[in-house]
DNA sequence: CGAGTACTTGACCCAGATCAAGCCATGTGG
DNA sequence: CCACATGGCTTGATCTGGGTCAAGTACTCG
């Protein structure tokens, strides 16, 4: 609503938020020449400050725009014929949302800020009419998509609380790419909603972790003090869509 | 390995794959003006008659083509670090496989034939070259990419074992096309693990479902009694990917 | 027709859900 | 600056859906 035409920098420091996190290849723009972006920063639109709880779009909206993350976080969710929330993915600086809109042409979830947030608009219809023309970017949004598929695909096998709960730490730990020590910006409840378990297993869980020396937590601050640990935990269940990018270092 | 060069009725008789089922808008060449069907002809191959039990591709391969079914059925599973398999899908006539491997360019999973099939191939280098020129072509994946990812979002939600088996049969039966009466050509095995369910609890519910009228089941062979009271049962489980589609009558 | 495999059915068990307090940080008004 | 409300979080007690184990039964194919 109201900042909607600061145009000119928005790519530009969407890749600065890319590069703070240790898994760039995921950054919409990454590999395009100079003067691709240049054509992608002329079809963006901005939107931000976005505060807190405020919504993004909302399930049931026509699907008119993708976004991607410049600041802060949001998440996904959508709500049942039970009325009950399902969290569908948190979505940190740099990645996209909305993606899963493409198809049936109508947002099926919502998407609200978790903190204050600023996000990329990228039109749809002309981003696709430029994918046309650059070749790096129809790729890349091949790409993207391909990856979302993957962790969604994982997130869908028969796993333990622990390992989604371990799994979940080291995707968080490596997208936010802030080393060892992350705020979990999103409450125990949506946690649990997105790992299908219960609020109080999310609970007890990490003070079982912390009572075995992989991390401390303190509310929403929380330090990896075992990260190889974690992943051992964390088995084969992986958020990332990208085992190799995982398997390297954190602060890369 | 066998027929790898009639190419020139490949697509051609992938449409009529998907005509035969009532979601044909899932299908690739959808919308295609003739011209641009006969040059996406000329950069697929196919690969057939591929028997029951042999692989079209394994976990770990190098990406080079994503496929579509033009006969039969398969299913794509991979083997976590226990060696235990997970079903990620099952691919019926029209559906397209691999999708998931576009990101990693290495192949996630593995794909194996439940019965005799035969597939269209499609290079992905050539395919994402014509989808530059070919601009219903580039929204068709982007289109088939987006559709997947709602169902495997989906299907990472939480419900009960009734919902997850009501649901998968509703699907089962939109996507065969074969109106009520359908051969469920994976064993149960293959069903619970794509479902995470227990063998034992598929066969169970399976029962239930008999018992309470909603089908009739012999091994293989099931007629769907009660469509709509399964789509209760099956709640918000929906694995099609469009609500609309599944809301329509079956044998469209 | 015998062996193997897929499926079914029953008995029991457990991971994690649910229910029920209590706790602790932040905010708000007096 | 304190009382006290509010909502997120933790912790304990109990319950249960569906998993696991075990023992058949019935196709299928050589």
């Amino acid at each position: 609503m109201s900042g909607r035409q600061r145009k000119v920098v928005c790519i530009t420091e969407l890749r600065q938020a890319c590069r703070t996190c240790s898994l760039q290849e995921l950054c919409l723009p990454m590999g395009l020449a100079a003067e691709d972006i240049q054509r992608l920063e002329s079809i963006v639109g901005h939107k931000g400050p976005l505060e807190r709880g405020r919504h993004l779009f909302r399930e049931g909206d026509p699907f008119q725009s993708i976004y991607a993350v410049r600041d802060g976080a949001l998440k996904t969710y959508s709500i049942d014929a039970d009325g009950r929330e399902h969290v569908l993915g948190f979505h940190l600086p740099g990645e996209l949302l909305g993606l899963d809109a493409i198809y049936p042409r109508v947002n099926r979830c919502s998407a609200v800020a978790l903190s204050n947030a600023s996000v990329c608009v990228l039109p749809y219809d002309r981003l696709s009419d430029l994918a046309h023309e650059v070749s790096g970017l129809q790729s890349q949004i091949f790409r993207l998509l391909s990856k979302d598929l993957s962790i969604s695909a994982n997130l869908a096998t028969d796993h333990t609380a622990e390992e989604r709960l371990a799994g979940f730490l080291i995707s968080i730990a490596a997208r936010s790419g802030a080393g060892t020590e992350l705020k979990l910006v999103m409450p125990r409840r949506d946690i649990a909603s997105y790992l299908r378990l219960a609020t109080e297993t999310v609970s007890r869980l990490l003070a079982r972790f912390q009572q075995e020396g992989y991390v401390e937590v303190h509310r929403k601050n929380l330090q990896l003090l075992n990260v190889e640990g974690l992943r051992r935990l964390g088995g084969s269940f992986e958020l990332t869509g990208l085992a190799s990018a995982i398997r390297r270092p954190l602060r890369g």
